[in-house]
DNA sequence: TTTCTTATGTGCGGTGGCAGACAGACATCG
DNA sequence: CGATGTCTGTCTGCCACCGCACATAAGAAA
């Protein structure tokens, strides 16, 4: 779709940060079984409650962890990009998910079958140790979301959304709306109308119908919550330690 | 300290769920290394940061786990008392934990060595299984809790955070200051004076300085919010199928 | 008892975000 | 090319909550 991805006409599974971070025995495993497929903008990889049939591996695409609450009101309560996996409660053993995975920017990724991602997680080794910790960082992302919420402004939290998605994409266009940027947030539409605005006229951004581009990161950095700097961190902390023990 | 435990002058490890819910096999290899301790308000288990010498578990205490922000602000993002242990990150394998964990209602609990809890979590077996179950309940709760805080009146909160104080406890009072549960919260103290004031004049609890009585559960179970309700239901989930495990 | 500390009640102005309504501007497709 | 649906800018009130200040009252300590 976007012309972005025409770059990468050959896309592979290590894109993603944790088929990357897997030793060659593993990878070569599960390698096999790895299905490519298209996540297109909105789709829904799964609902709240449902059975999972596979877990999915982000390469260029972004998906959001959605809560949506009885009366309709949702808001993102963690992202998933090409650092991570969906799908977690399959291993940590909930039947179901509390959450909904919607894909909030369109590209490609990896999915496997449920029960080969249990027989692997059940040998207990590397990879086990490798989705827990990305489970824990998770966690903290969601907790920092959480207090993000409750303390800080639209402002501050636009920044730390458009940071974290550029974190995981290439370029620096993000095709989206506003719109859907207030429902990742839990805000009106009208309150990122406002925010972007103010970036757009201290020309941090630029946008049109969509499209946003984000031309100062600096910038942004600036105007942003510690929120932004303390996921990214533990993102970046999850990679390196993994790293180690990669041998190519 | 508080009278109601004295009933309970022998204290056991199986008043805690998750020890309750260990085979006898599995118990008996850890019941000689659990240290019974005390757990007095205010007490801080660790430090955001900081690195675990010991997981909690909980039988007679609640403790609360708090995200801190560079400018003081904090809140908390989720509870834990006799359902659960305190720890988590040991485990899932993030050497520090992002959170703080504080004493809000003293009582009694036990403590285990971590490297004791890492042994057992590594032989893959029903501990693990058990440990990462109460894992996905606590992202659940942290998750209602983040879309609460959003979402949900003060008032709401207030309600839920009784209710789920309550099903952690004995009897009905609970001994804490608006002022704590307002930094629970991440509200003003006014905030709470005001929303207890309402919850007292319509007969639904009765306080004086720094203890809660409840009146009426059903009464308050009528103005929370669904996430109570969610998070209970997690919670009840979790019991019920460790019990099916369980031969005595 | 008196005194002192701590917890709670309450009032006032300020403000960020909400709800709703609409106008304008862009993109796409017939 | 013009028509339509979608996206964005902006305005009006409105309300919950915030920050601050201070009064009052309950326990604890002396």
């Amino acid at each position: 779709m976007p012309s972005q991805h025409d770059l990468n006409s050959s896309p592979t599974p290590r894109q993603n940060f944790l088929l990357a971070a897997l030793l060659d025995a593993e990878f070569d495993r599960i390698a096999p079984h790895l299905e490519p497929i298209q996540m297109k903008l909105g789709t829904v990889l799964y609902e709240s409650g449902g059975t999972l049939q596979h877990v999915y591996f982000p390469t260029s695409s972004i998906v959001s962890l959605h809560y949506v609450l009885e009366d309709g009101g949702a808001c993102e309560i963690a992202g998933v990009g090409n650092e991570g996996v969906l799908g977690i409660s399959l291993f940590m053993g909930g039947d179901t998910t509390p959450s909904r995975a919607v894909v909030h920017t369109g590209g490609y990724g990896y999915r496997l079958k449920a029960q080969l991602l249990i027989e692997e997680f059940n040998r207990a080794g590397n990879v086990m140790r490798l989705l827990l910790r990305y489970t824990q960082a998770l966690i903290t992302q969601m907790s920092q979301t959480s207090v993000c919420n409750r303390y800080h402004s639209v402002d501050q939290q636009l920044c730390r959304w458009l940071l974290l998605t550029l974190d995981r994409m290439r370029g620096n266009e993000l095709t989206i709306t506003q719109e859907l940027i207030a429902n990742m947030l839990g805000v009106r539409r009208e309150g990122i109308s406002e925010a972007a605005g103010k970036l757009q006229s201290s020309g941090l951004i630029s946008y049109r119908r969509g499209h946003i581009a984000v031309l100062s990161r600096a910038g942004l950095e600036k105007n942003v919550c510690e929120c932004y700097a303390v996921v990214k961190k533990e993102f970046v902390r999850l990679l390196s330690d993994t790293r180690e023990r990669q041998s190519n």
